[in-house]
DNA sequence: GTGAACCATGACGCGACGTGAGGGTCAAGG
DNA sequence: CCTTGACCCTCACGTCGCGTCATGGTTCAC
């Protein structure tokens, strides 16, 4: 019942007073109560909006992504929970990927051997979330230039490499699997989440692999019996599901 | 000896090629050479400080501090791999508190329990890269205030924060009980490390511990016997070594 | 020799605020 | 009652890191 000033919220949510009226100003986070006087009065409803709004941005969402997130209806506050720790898990792997590839480095300047700056590239080149695609890639599966891209990346892997993609390739399909569990819809939010963060990592270690490319890998899945073997491994029905929500989610072009 | 044109580039650091205009205008990164035409020419060299620039930038440094950085003769390039691993693993903690934050807020709704919106921010209100040092927080050691917030935050602790207090401290003392072992002096790079996380710590749990605060903490370790009891159980030694290696990192103030 | 795909230099726009300017409000103390 | 200082308000312009045209030159394959 307790209601806050504009510089109380500020202090309690380690921002500025300005950034509180920014979002006041947009109708991100618009406090629910004023004086008399006309000053801004949060209450503690405000403040859990306010808390949401700075963990997404915290995760590198743009306000008006935010706005949407938040005007879901349908999302309930642990969606948004779930949501959140599992790109902070995402976080952890890719931040994990860029310290081995420093330590990697270092190693190398050690021998004195020294990297060619291309090199390097390909290693740290990936951007922090959800990879960058290019848009000159064929758009075709199957295409030559998507096999020789990736025959001219994983050249250079190491085993160390090879590690990391794996382990990152498990959390992703840990995710599916307890999606899968969780009898969480193939068209919902997370199922999209972890599709897109799949691609991402596709596009991230192999080649630049377009909705099309994504969707003629996942045919592969339920059709290619090596494919669908390491699937219904982790969880039975799990390569039929990961095909589903593939499709699902590359129908339109969103984001 | 090869030269990269201007979209080369773009696509092997996954940037834009307006971002490298950017950069070449503010003078950050200008590439080396100039065809007949005028057509910009980046050399390996370039290329190198590029990968070095995005690299400080993904770690979110502003352009300006990049350039400030990078104009440092003294710092070779190991030393900025060095830095940008450290920064990274200090990522790593914090993504990793906020997760289990995340953990503990959804445990606690399934059993009903809905936090108020002030400890939230309590748990996740530090921000990103190093927490928020509040100036107003009184300087001295031994202050009421410091005293005051500990208790405040303290108190609203529940059983899993102190377990997970517990092995982040674990964790950091093993690290300075290796070093010690391994004969680190308590003026290199790993104990500076160690040095700053166990601030950070106690920093995000308890209160925000400056430099000159965290210099009388390690005076407490060595002459109040209930903590140097502490330390010398894990090894013989080990109060007085990371005394010493306090002492010695917060003499400069370097970021 | 003619597209198509590059490159160049302006110049404006935008998101997410920072930073005043100019002026009310509120509680404590003289 | 009046002042003082710490708050609060609403404009409004500035900044940073680019995105996005506009306009025009260059290169190269066909």
């Amino acid at each position: 019942m307790e209601e806050h000033t504009i510089g109380e919220v500020a202090r309690l949510s380690h921002t500025s007073v300005r950034t509180l009226h920014h979002y006041d100003a947009i109708e991100l986070v618009v406090p629910s109560g004023r004086s008399a006087a006309g000053y801004r009065l949060y209450s503690a409803e405000d403040l859990g909006r306010l808390r949401q709004v700075l963990s997404y941005r915290e995760l590198g969402f743009s306000l008006e992504e935010i706005a949407e997130i938040l005007a879901d209806p349908d999302a309930r506050a642990d969606d948004h929970l779930r949501r959140q720790h599992r790109m902070l898990r995402d976080r952890q792997v890719q931040t994990q990927a860029l310290l081995s590839a420093i330590e990697k480095e270092m190693e190398a300047r050690q021998m004195g051997i020294a990297l060619t700056p291309a090199e390097q590239f390909e290693i740290f080149g990936t951007d922090s979330l959800g990879g960058a695609y290019s848009e000159e890639a064929e758009q075709r599966w199957g295409d030559t230039e998507s096999w020789a891209q990736s025959r001219r990346r994983t050249a250079a892997y190491t085993k160390e490499h090879w590690t990391a993609i794996k382990s990152e390739a498990d959390a992703n399909l840990a995710g599916f699997a307890d999606a899968l569990s969780f009898g969480e819809s193939t068209t919902g939010p997370v199922t999209a989440f972890l599709v897109e963060a799949h691609r991402s990592q596709i596009s991230r270690w192999f080649y630049d692999c377009s909705p099309e490319m994504h969707r003629g890998l996942a045919e592969l899945y339920v059709t290619d019996p090596r494919f669908t073997a390491t699937f219904e491994d982790v969880a039975p029905g799990l390569a039929q599901y990961v095909h589903d929500a593939i499709c699902a989610n590359t129908g339109n072009a969103e984001r």
